[in-house]
DNA sequence: CAAAAATCGGATAACCACATCCACTTTACG
DNA sequence: CGTAAAGTGGATGTGGTTATCCGATTTTTG
């Protein structure tokens, strides 16, 4: 339901939010959340295009967030990389009926709907800081 | 989001249950939703061994919906062709936590069961008689 | 039985997501 | 200024999804 890449995206600014505003390296960041550092590294740039990350060359460099944890929502993150694409038009394209969706497709766009509301509540300083048994990332920070 | 797979299924599902109990031809679902012929007969043998719909070959032979139109939910379509899977386990495969989830999984995994929740919630009979101004696949069903 | 109507199953191809590798560029620090 | 640290961009490989084609099989009808 969810791609590999979405997955790996978030995993990242999840570690990037708990050091923020720090910069981490994409090695740090490729031990720290399990993800193959080749293929994080096209993650960040992609994240890097779409301004939810900057990241600095050189010694010392590395990647780091552009908006406090406080104000980037887990959607933002995921349309950066994969945007949730709500159903506008008939997918079948039938001009007869302009935006008035048919059943079936009501229902789906319904169901896009939510996921597009359970991410765009939530802030990734809410994900830091929730009272839980397991740290984010299910990984003590900082090991 | 949905793959291209759900929505051709989805779709025929909502023809044949539009033409229930009676049975169609894979030309007949194939024009009416607009699906490519031969992919779509591809569908609906998946939708076969997943006892979605039984089908009959030779001449007045077709297929049909095992289940009533009042019976049989969106989502047991969904999951007969591409499975809803809900997080279960840490991803990272942590084995410290069992199934406490992190926050970042647990949110995920919420997004994943309200999805589930509108897909099982809805039946093809509640698609088929919702009033609205377009009729199921946006196409006036028998044209 | 023969012919036509239909699905079934296997082989094949195009394309995209996922993943890797390497040469290049930028930057800090001694 | 030279070297090591770090991200950038391009080329490449691999597997799964989407899609097509065709011969084989089943079934009804004449």
């Amino acid at each position: 339901m969810f791609s590999q890449t979405v997955e790996y995206a978030l995993r990242a600014i999840v570690h990037l939010a708990a050091k923020s505003p720090d910069a981490c390296t994409t090695d740090q960041i490729a031990e720290a959340t399990q993800v193959p550092k080749p293929y994080l590294s096209k993650v960040l740039q992609n994240l890097g295009r779409n301004n939810i990350v900057r990241s600095q060359r050189g010694i010392g460099g590395g990647v780091s967030l552009i908006k406090s944890p406080t104000e980037l929502t887990i959607l933002e993150v995921v349309n950066a990389v994969e945007p949730i694409e709500r159903i506008e038009v008939c997918p079948l394209g039938l001009k007869s009926h302009g935006k008035n969706l048919c059943p079936l497709h009501r229902r789906m766009d319904e169901a896009l709907a939510s996921v597009e509301a359970a991410f765009g509540g939530t802030t990734l300083a809410e994900i830091l800081n929730e009272p839980t048994g397991s740290p984010p990332l299910c990984d003590p920070i900082g090991s």
